[in-house]
DNA sequence: CTAAAAATTGACGACCTGGTCAGGTTACAG
DNA sequence: CTGTAACCTGACCAGGTCGTCAATTTTTAG
């Protein structure tokens, strides 16, 4: 990359890569690492297919660019907890904001899931510490909570587990997930029916407090 | 299949067909639809890859038996859920089947995530519908809990979609959940406290009834 | 305009893929 | 023992795979 030529070199370096990111996210998405043809992601850029190669060294290194960049983009989305805020209100917050996310960005979070399916194989030390520290942080929060009493006290890591899950389900296995709501596709109302389901079940839980016998 | 030789031809047929499918489970679930080979389930079965094609006619056959199968052993496996039963008891009975199965059989549990975020190109109609009516009933005992006034008022379909989640993270992301839960591998007793915090937090919430103000 | 840097691309190679097939062996019924 | 059905398998094929490369065109700085 030529230091005098840096205007020009990044708006067609830039434009062509990002064409090939983006393209690239959808086929990995649908096809996993193994099952994703260069050809494919080639054909859908407009691109013959050597030109890919000009821009990237292999397969898997534009795979693992995008792996790195959705997790880069993965906690800026996600809403922050902090120890001074009312627990109630920003577990709402954060469950929205991850519903959020995985419905604008459906393909990077099956990506994402595919490759840790797979055994995460491409996934970087860098980027599994970085995960693990923002766990730590969030697991701190809570810990916190508990321990001045606004929170029962329940084990922080599978808390925060189960609220991966339940909303990874979302964007993941979306197929089940429209023949488990009886729909062809999910609307915004059913995202705000998820945030209110899995909010008002772990705020309160579902069991009422004084439970009648029969 | 000729009638007088049924004998031989169990033995030699189921047993060949048990080898295949149990290797096929592994690699399909490591690799997805696309990426696995066949050339890979022979060598790992043992056999030439001719004699693959011997018993079955094609990748896809593979697969779809392979599918079909572990829906099947899905609903055995799982805990159901009775009108009759204390709905806190009987929803920690269900929570602990699923994540019981997923320990168990996490190469089904994966293979089959697998297929869904692929699209579930190759779930057969009969299956999916089979699933759905699965589900409906599930949600017909809640709703009657609800009307009893045994459970508060929440969307079943939503509910249930949440606990999928919450369970099958541990068996299809596994690698996260270790990084979550500072381990290398989960022993019993981490999936007895999955148990118990997905349990409490649904059943009694996380927020005190009485919430102290800071 | 010119020269060099950047971008493009058709053709190709080495290897891998799912799947076939013909000719063999094994097991067993009678 | 004999015939036949089931079972086995090395060799092969047509098409696809990732990745390379040399030759060309486009862009830009000066």
């Amino acid at each position: 990359m030529a230091r005098t030529t840096e205007k020009l070199d990044e708006k067609i370096r830039a434009r062509n890569i990002r064409i090939i990111l983006d393209v690239a996210t959808d086929v990995f998405s649908r096809k996993g690492f193994d099952g994703a043809r260069i050809a494919e992601i080639a054909e859908l850029a407009n691109l013959p297919k050597a030109n890919i190669y000009y821009y990237f060294s292999s397969k898997e290194d534009i795979y693992s660019t995008i792996i790195t960049n959705l997790i880069a983009g993965w906690d800026d989305a996600l809403s922050k907890l902090r120890v001074d805020q009312d627990p109630a209100d920003a577990l709402r917050q954060y469950v929205r904001a991850k519903l959020v996310y995985a419905r604008e960005n459906p393909r990077e979070s099956r990506l994402f899931a595919s490759e840790i399916i797979q055994g995460a194989r491409f996934l970087s030390k860098k980027d599994r510490a970085h995960m693990r520290a923002a766990t730590d942080r969030y697991v701190a929060v809570l810990d916190q909570w508990m321990q001045e009493g606004r929170m029962r006290k329940i084990d922080a890591r599978h808390f925060f587990i189960m609220l991966w899950g339940a909303t990874q389900f979302y964007s993941d296995f979306e197929p089940l997930a429209c023949d488990a709501l009886h729909r062809n596709s999910l609307s915004e109302q059913d995202y705000d029916s998820a945030v209110d389901t899995i909010v008002s079940s772990i705020v309160s839980g579902v069991i009422p407090v004084a439970q009648p016998n029969r």
